[in-house]
DNA sequence: TTTTCTTGTGAGACCGGTCTCAATTGCCAA
DNA sequence: TTGGCAATTGAGACCGGTCTCACAAGAAAA
C-alpha cells in the first residue's frame, strides 16, 4: 500500500530548537504542565506560533495512557432514540473536553465485540454500551477500562447503568389500555428471540424487553386476562418479513384490539401497516408506543407515548462515565429514569364485547 | 489529577519474552507483516493468547502515522437528515476497517474550528465536514489531512464534494407550487443570515442554502411573480423565537399560500404552526419540504418531499475519502446526486385569484 | 558568609509499537 | 569445497510526546 506523502509536522523538539530551550522546556510550555519562566514561556510560545506547531494527541496518550477520548456503542444511530441519545451523550462529552467515537452494533453481539475490541485498541478512557444482548456478556466483563451501560442493564455486571423504568412505563401503558376496555393488546417488539415465548423471560435478550414484557403481563395479569404471553410479536425491526407480519397480524381473525410498540420505528410501521389494511386509529384499533419521536404529534390522529427521557439517558450515563474517569471510585451507579405517558388521540374506548 | 490506576498491559516484549524470540520477531507476527517461519509464528500467536495480549493502537499509530479512523463534523446528528447521513458513512467505513469520530458543530463555525482541531491531533487519517459557513473556512484550507466536504460545497475549496442537486430540486418544487397557481410562496430555512436577503447571494453562508434560495427565485422569475426575495424567511431552527416568528407569518394578511420547507425539522415546526392557527393543508396552505422524513408519510395529509439520497449521500463521500486515503491521487471529484420530488397530498390548486 | 530552599532548566529514559539493517542460517550451484 | 543467494531472526533506532532526575542559580534562613 501506498504511503501518503506523510507531512512532516512540527515538533516539540522542532520548537525547542527554534526558541533556543531544550526539548524538555519546550514541553513543559506546549503541554501546560511544569514550571516555567515567563520569559520562556513567551519564547515558546512564539516559536510554536511561528513554526505553526501543531501537538500530536496520540504521542501524548502514548505516555499519558488517557487518550481524551470515550467510545460508543448503540445499536443503530439511525434510530432516532439513539441519536438523541449520543447527542446527550456528547454534549455531556464537550464539556469535559472529551470526545466520543461512535460505532454502530447494528443489534448484532458479533458486531459489537468487534467494535468493543476496536475502541479498546484504540485506548478510549471509558465505554458506554447498549448491550445487544444479555446472554452473551463475556466480552463485555472482560473490558479493562471503565464501562457504562445505556438503557439496559445487566444484572450480572455491576456497572454504572442508567435506564428508564420500563416495566413500570409499561405496566401503566398496558393498563390505560385494558381500562379502556382492552383484553386483545399485543406487544410488538423489534428484539428477536430464539423460538416462542412461553414465560421463560431469561430467554430474552435484553433488559429493555424482558421489563417492558414483564409490565405489560402484569398489567394483562391485573385486567385478568389469560395467555397474553401469546400476543407478545418479536422481531419487528427492519427486516424484510416484518411489515408482511404486521399485516398477517392486523388481517387476522382475532385481530388485537390495541397495541403497544416498543419504539417509534415499529410504531411508524405499524402505523402504516394498520392503515394499509383499511382500520382506523383508535375506532378499530388503539395504539401507544414508547418514545414521543417527533411524527407522533402531527399524525390524526395522534399518538399516545411513553415519553422516555432520552436525551437525559446519554447525558447521565456519560456524566457518570467521566466522573469515574476522573478517578471517583463511589461503587456504581444504577440510575433509573422515571418516564410519563403523553396522552393523545390514539387510545380508544373498548365495550365490554367478549373475545 | 490522580490518575486511574493504569492497568499495565500486555506488550510484544512481554509476548516475545514468552515466547523466547526477539522483539521484532513477535511484533512481526503480532503487527502481521515481514515474514517469520510457521514454527515460531505459532509460538508467538500462542503465547500472545496465553498473556491476552491485546495491540495498543495508538502505539501502531505513531510510527505508521496512520490512524485508522476518520473524523466527521456535522451539524447536528439530532437531525435525521445528518443521522442518516452518518449511518452511510460508518457503514462505508466499516467496510474498509476505519472508524468513525463524530463531532457536532451545532452549525457553529468556532465550535467546528475547534472540533477539526481536535480531531487533527487524534492525527486522524480524514475528514469529512458540513462546513457550517462558506464565507469562514480559513480553517478547512489548513487542514492537513485530506478531506471530503458533505451536502454543502465550497468553490473556493477544490476538494472531493457530495451534494445533491440542490438548485435544480428548489426549481422544480417551486414550479410545481407556482404551476397549482400559487403567487404568494415562501421559503423558510433554518439557515441564518446577518440582515436582510437583497440578492446579496454572496451572503449566504452555505452552497445547499444559496442553491437552493437561486433554484427558488429562478421558479418565481419563470413564474413572474416579482419581488420573491422578501419571501424567504432565516433563522427557523430550534431558537426559542422561530416557532412564534412561523405563527407570525401564518397570521399575516398576505400570508403565504405555499411554503418550501429547507429541511424536515423545520417543516414540522411549521406543520404544527399551521396546525395551531387552525389552517389546512392543502386548502389554506401548501407545504413541500427537503428530506423524506419517515413522519412526512403520515400525517393528515402526507407532505410532498424532495427525496434526497441522504444515506448515498453519506456513503459516496466516506467512498470518496477512503480512495483518497488509500493513495488515490486523482483531482477531487465533485459528485452531484439526484433529488426526486415524491408527490403526496400537500399541495392544492389555487385560483387565479390576484394578492 | 555559609547553608538550605526554591525555582527553572536540560539530559535522557520511556510509552508500545514499526522498521531498517546487519548477522546467521540453510540450500544450491559452481 | 566454496561462493552466492534467499529466508529468517535479532539489535536497536525511531515516532512525538511526558516525566523523572540532576543540576545550576538565586533567595531566604542561619
Amino acid at each position: 500500500m501506498k504511503r501518503p506523502p506523510k507531512a512532516p509536522s512540527v515538533t516539540v523538539s522542532d520548537v525547542a530548537r527554534e526558541a533556543k530551550v531544550s526539548k524538555a522546556t519546550a514541553a513543559r510550555v506546549l503541554g501546560g504542565y511544569g514550571r516555567v519562566s515567563t520569559t520562556v514561556h513567551a519564547a515558546v510560545l512564539e516559536a510554536a506560533k511561528a513554526l505553526d506547531y501543531r501537538p500530536n494527541e496520540l504521542a501524548r496518550s502514548m505516555t499519558t495512557g488517557r487518550s481524551g477520548s470515550i467510545g460508543v456503542v448503540v445499536g443503530d444511530i439511525e434510530n432516532p432514540f439513539f441519536s438523541l441519545a449520543v447527542r446527550g451523550i456528547s454534549d455531556a462529552a464537550r464539556l469535559s473536553g472529551i470526545n466520543v467515537i461512535l460505532a454502530n452494533s447494528g443489534e448484532d453481539v458479533e458486531a459489537e465485540k468487534s467494535a468493543i475490541r476496536v475502541l479498546m485498541a484504540k485506548q478510549v478512557d471509558g465505554l458506554i454500551v447498549t448491550p445487544a444482548q444479555s446472554g452473551d456478556i463475556a466480552h463485555l466483563k472482560e473490558i479493562a477500562c471503565p464501562l457504562a451501560l445505556l438503557d439496559r442493564a445487566l444484572p450480572e455486571l455491576n456497572v454504572d447503568t442508567v435506564t428508564v423504568d420500563d416495566r413500570n412505563a409499561a405496566l401503566r401503558a398496558t393498563r390505560m389500555l385494558t381500562q379502556a376496555g382492552h383484553r386483545r393488546i399485543a406487544y410488538v417488539t423489534a428484539a428477536l428471540l430464539s423460538g416462542d415465548f412461553r414465560g421463560a423471560e431469561s430467554r430474552i435478550n435484553t433488559s429493555t424487553v424482558r421489563e417492558r414484557i414483564l409490565g405489560f403481563l402484569d398489567a394483562c395479569r391485573e385486567a385478568g386476562i389469560p395467555g397474553a404471553e401469546r400476543n407478545i410479536h418479536f422481531g419487528s425491526g427492519r427486516s424484510d418479513g416484518a411489515h408482511a407480519a404486521m399485516q398477517r397480524l392486523l388481517e387476522s381473525a382475532d385481530r388485537p384490539t390495541a397495541i403497544l410498540a416498543s419504539d417509534s420505528v415499529v410504531a411508524l410501521d405499524l402505523f402504516k401497516a394498520i392503515r394499509e389494511c383499511g382500520l382506523a386509529i383508535p375506532r378499530d384499533i388503539s395504539l401507544i408506543t414508547f418514545h414521543d419521536a417527533d411524527w407522533t404529534s402531527v399524525t390524526t390522529p395522534p399518538i399516545t407515548v411513553i415519553d422516555q427521557p432520552v436525551y437525559a439517558l446519554g447525558k447521565s450515563v456519560a456524566e457518570l462515565l467521566i466522573r469515574r474517569l476522573k478517578g471517583d471510585d463511589r461503587p456504581p451507579e444504577r440510575i433509573v429514569l422515571p418516564t410519563t405517558i403523553i396522552e393523545r388521540m390514539s387510545v380508544g374506548h373498548r365495550g365490554d364485547a367478549g373475545p
